[in-house]
DNA sequence: GATGAATGAGGTTTCATTCAT
DNA sequence: AATGAATGAAACCTCATTCAT
């Protein structure tokens, strides 16, 4: 018995401790790192600002969990849409663009936050979570780009670009889209069919029959 | 002679500006807006407290200014090379992706500022700020999709995406690059050859044989 | 038992609203609004500065609570000794004249603050304050007043002027008192016999005898 | 010509200090001397900055200055009406009564201020002040009592109370009319006719043949 | 002599963190 | 163990005063 109280009461503290960090993202999304306050995070996620201190050492601690906790979530889903998807590699391509438009746009408060730390200066993060999520996201990058190596391999791809960099462009592009959607939603809708956004890779833009002719 | 001494004044008031401006960047680049004191500005700069609330409102207003001073700079630079760079459309590409290239390199306090206010959360900014970025972002990126629907006009380029999706994603791009040459300049230098970044745009990834052969 | 758990609480939290009301009145009295910080109200009330932002949103708002917290205590007490002293409209005058005399010689510090404030410029307060203080003030003239006007409708007193300007001077007669006695207190001491107030106003300055003469 | 022309600097000299004082007067009057700025001092005055501090030594003292200046005038203005005013003491005390109501309402900004330091605690003021305005009133105010000594000697007033109380209680009744005019003007306007005011101390509220009653 | 740009001490207020209950 | 009242350092900003020009 004594064997599972413990796992249950450790599960019980997880279980807590991701609705802090949900309730941060809420608000930290909302306002930003420095004009949210742990009363603030202690009123939204209904534990005393003792209990947060319990969790986390300090502020930056608990955003900075925050952060780490999504990107988990998110990388997991992304890898294993990545691996998992059966078909050719235009399939995983499109699979991947997909599930990445379905994941940001069901998780809008954490975009900003997260493209602001990742892309920009993460003002707010010390340079310990700047060094984490860019290491995880080069490593994202790399299983990426092997979709890309693995089309090369298999002639379905013209080696026009490094495969990193093939990757890099890729995820940049949905980025594109993605902030296009944020800023107007209505006007800018993130596409349905991925192939909208993956013609630009796929295709090219000065036609064969035009550089033929030169 | 009367008529020089007024401008000589707001000569000086405007350098000793941009001095202040400059010593901010610096700082704002290095530690993010909240994390930057009124009193270190004035340390870096050189003046005094209150000397800088005689240039600017407040932090924010100081803040916007710089922000704002630095896009103006590299918009004008950017929009005239778009006008004023002879030759056809991908001419124009290369000069552009070369030039932003180099004002990245040349102002590496300011890329992280910008891009994380540009893409990201920006919760630095109040809305007026981001609304001014985003309009003008926005109306640069209509500059640059006129060089692609001319291109298109002009049977060059095929319609392979709306031109401003193409402004938006070539931007993107180089973004990307950016930052992968922040994070590890040495592993990842931004090209020399712009044709290494348009490649990925006007080379298709997928062959026309293969294609074909669907 | 529970029951009186909250109330106790409550009771504390206004005890120390109280203590630092009753600190900053004494600080505000002898040195004005704009020449006493919250720190010196902090050490004085020991308090810290930030709990008495606990009690109160700043400053202001903390002078405000002070001023009407004073006026209230003696609005009450001297409206309840018009209401309540039994006998004619004289014993009612000389009750409320030595009341006031008492009140104001126990609450010295009050006394320069609240003058300042509702006869003079007052510029420390803000209009609301302003408002509320003329308010109440010529509510409380009104009652007085209607000790006058009981008066004269029961034949004791002469219609000599009208009843809200009989109050409004019999006020300014003990303020007069007052003051002098605030100046030089050994000099000029605020009658013990309210009589010696009450004779200006009862007694005619031109004797009837004088008068008929004429 | 020299012994003419340090005079004539001198009183150059002097009007530039006047015009100073009466451009702050406004500015003190309006918004209390904390939140008055030299900088507004000089800009409503037309002077520099430093030229003010040419005239006096601080903003203390300039306040000071402002304030004793004008009860000069006052003073003065008011010590003539009662030394010169032909006929009995009625006919002084009626021209006092007049006069003050007419400088009081012409001096609109001034009343304030002077209030406020007169009567209550008077925080802008250092000691001194204070000290140098109450020794003014009081010989003002025994200049005032030497007119009902000289009724009270001459049996046209009944000795109803201390001379120095009459005066005392009769400039705090003027006052009060004052400021029931200053808060509401239209309501309560300062009576034209001086006997409106002093029937109050003239005539008993108590009548003689309710007295003799008694 | 006159100017007003420059200074920086000192004001109010916020909020991460602690620790007695 | 959980709480949240208390702390006080440190932020932004103002403005009286000085002094180089």
């Amino acid at each position: 018995m004594k064997q599972k109280a413990l796992p249950r009461k450790e599960r019980e503290r997880l279980r807590q401790r991701q609705e802090i960090l949900h309730a941060s993202l809420t608000l930290f999304a909302e306002k930003g790192y420095h004009s949210v306050s742990m009363q603030e995070i202690a009123e939204k996620s209904e534990f005393s600002i003792g209990s947060i201190y319990k969790f986390f050492e300090n502020k930056e601690d608990l955003y900075k969990a925050m952060i780490l906790s999504y990107c988990d979530e998110f990388e997991t889903l992304l890898l294993e849409v990545l691996r998992e998807t059966p078909g050719d590699e235009m399939d995983k391509l499109r699979a991947y663009v997909s599930l990445k438009g379905k994941i940001f746009q069901k998780n809008l408060p954490f975009i900003r936050t997260f493209l602001a730390e990742s892309k920009g200066a993460g003002f707010t993060m010390r340079a310990q979570l700047r060094a984490e999520m860019g290491q995880r996201y080069m490593t994202f990058l790399e299983t990426l780009s092997e979709v890309f190596e693995s089309g090369i391999r298999n002639k379905r791809f013209a080696p026009i670009s490094a495969p990193y960099h093939l990757a890099l462009i890729l995820d940049n592009i949905t980025d594109s889209f993605l902030i296009l959607w944020l800023e107007k939603p209505g006007e800018h809708p993130y596409p349905e069919n991925p192939d909208v956004i993956l013609d630009v890779l796929t295709k090219g833009l000065i036609p064969s029959s035009f550089s033929k002719g030169i």
